[in-house]
DNA sequence: CAATCATCCGCATTCGAATGCAACAGCATT
DNA sequence: AATGCTGTTGCATTCGAATGCGGATGATTG
């Protein structure tokens, strides 16, 4: 077998190719790209020689020319909570069927989003996925570069940014929706953290709910998305009030998780008899038999394939107008909460 | 503030960051260079002026000049073991602390790797990180690309290949170990997808202190390390047995829980009183006190460093020898199996 | 003041593929 | 045989940064 590189360890180039097949460079950059202007003769003869030496067009060359690199970056952060390894994995699969890559930056904290931008850019990537906030400086940071940006379950109300959500108002509704309606009568809300838009926009939704449906004993305390704080949250509640609320609202999945195990383990409580919990996103774990979580699940697979198709479309059309596409979540209704 | 974009749509680049300090393209570039050999006052002029037009250096027409790319390709199929999304974030903050990007590469079967490979070459990563399962020609495609890469939980055995490992083996000894300690008896195993290599491994190490124990009653059925297949594990390993055995041993902590859910919920038998599960992995979930899996925890911070360190040695010396690293997990005594 | 040396800078080239343009071949038409 | 047309091919240039080499500059020494 071949060894594909040549002798002087460089890689094997469309030169190496197009001097063995007995072409110019261009032929053999031509019969690389569909629908070019090649004779079938043509093409048959160098795509012999490319093969024989394992030839490979080199991406990063053809993207210095054509100016795209193919390549898109998805900033996430938050990876304690289960929801965005989903939504990594569904951005990648679908990205890549289309041919284009996900070059992928991930935050330990989401202050450390300065430096990254730059090096994002460094990269020359077509497009980028925000799942991570951003603040309207570096938000103009990109828009002056020129680059397609979406971002994920996140926007800022008074900007014209490309944005796909899902309803987490609308969810929340539904939520205490069914809650009311079976009657309970105090509630403990576990909140995410301060700075995410969708904690807050959870937590508001719920409460306006609540509001309107004229329902007096409402917690907040604030949680961090995590398990623990779901645990801890219920506690802090239960010391607040000085005994438990009927039902507990949490701002995702894996923190109304943490709740049940602190009712069940903790305090002993049974869920639901005793204690309704209720979360958000739709993660796998929730339909675990052990928490059969009444949530919202995310329309993910919608979701992702909105963003990618979003941000490929003006990497074509760079003029597009701003969009921001709002998804309804799926009510998903458990055993973790009482029904009427 | 100035846009960053050329009248003629182009991107800032050096010789425009050149014209306007007044020096050369080359000593642009050189002020980028750390330890380049430039004077305080040349990189303090060219720096302003880069400042002035957000300039950055393009890191696509570097790669192609010096030949680093600076991306690591990440292969990764398997996504429903919530094992994998934790060895990805790591990877990625790892590598970024070294300067170094994730290209990120999905299977969602991992027979789709043959297209694959050839894509990976064309953007002319640095190295490979495999946590999917490759054939012997395949490595001989990468090898003789001289790519450095290093299998992540999978290797062949008559391979140099470079390779970090949990030792599956000894994991499963040890829970043996325990449950025979602990005076179980009648056992039965749920494996992983015959193809994967980890799962062959952990099921034979399991079966084979099993015998040198002397444990008679040993039964074992197929999954696919999903939670549905931990599930349906336990009750096919029931209706082979007549009755449940002492204890489950599972391939991953996903399925044992599965395995605990459907012991709980659908045949109505407490764990661990009367049966024990064990699992193997540590994913986060397995804590969760609904669970509080005994199970046997990979280093994950341990082994992602020496596979990013493993990578980016190769990518400096070339002619490193190959290199298997393996290392122990750690035993993780939980609720779920009954013990002395 | 001349000689020596280190430091710093610019010139020119390189990486590998894409592409506009011109040249050319082959074929049909008259 | 001359003309025109279509379909292919090659030439030359381009993308943007890095770098070896020679030359200029300035500092230092005798």
């Amino acid at each position: 077998m071949p060894d594909v590189r040549r002798g002087d360890g460089h890689r094997v180039t469309s030169y190496d190719v197009a001097r063995l097949a007995g072409v110019s460079q261009s032929a053999v950059s031509r019969c690389f790209k569909p629908g070019a202007s090649v004779s079938k003769k043509m093409r048959a003869r160098v795509m012999k020689v490319a093969e024989d030496l394992s030839y490979q067009p080199n991406a990063i060359a053809r993207s210095l020319i054509t100016r795209r690199s193919n390549m898109v970056a998805v900033v996430i952060s938050q990876q304690t909570n289960l929801y965005y390894p989903e939504v990594l994995v569904q951005l990648s699969q679908r990205f890549s069927e289309r041919g284009v890559r996900v070059l992928l930056f991930t935050l330990e904290h989401e202050s450390d989003i300065d430096g990254l931008l730059d090096q994002i850019f460094q990269y020359q990537v077509d497009g980028v996925v925000e799942a991570a906030r951003l603040s309207g400086e570096q938000i103009d940071l990109i828009d002056r570069r020129g680059i397609p940006f979406v971002f994920y379950n996140r926007s800022l109300k008074d900007r014209r940014v490309n944005a796909v959500c899902c309803d987490q108002t609308e969810g929340e509704r539904w939520l205490v929706n069914r809650l009311v309606e079976a009657g309970h009568e105090t509630f403990g809300l576990i909140s995410g953290p301060e700075d995410s838009a969708v904690s807050v926009e959870r937590t508001q939704g719920a409460l306006e709910r609540l509001k309107e449906l004229n329902v007096k004993s409402v917690t907040v305390v604030p949680g961090d998305y995590s398990y623990e704080s779901g645990a801890s949250g219920l506690l802090e509640l239960k010391n607040k009030l000085g005994e438990l609320p009927d039902a507990v609202v949490c701002a995702n999945d894996v923190m109304a998780i943490g709740c049940m195990d602190a009712a069940r383990y903790r305090l002993g409580v049974k869920v639901p008899d005793d204690l309704s919990v209720v979360g958000f996103d739709g993660v796998g774990p929730a339909q675990w038999q052990s928490y059969d979580l009444t949530t919202v699940r995310q329309p993910v697979g919608r979701m992702t394939e909105a963003a990618v198709s979003m941000i490929l479309e003006r990497v074509e059309q760079p003029d597009l107008p701003p969009e921001k596409r709002t998804f309804s979540g799926i009510l998903v209704d458990g055993g973790s909460a009482r029904i009427a």
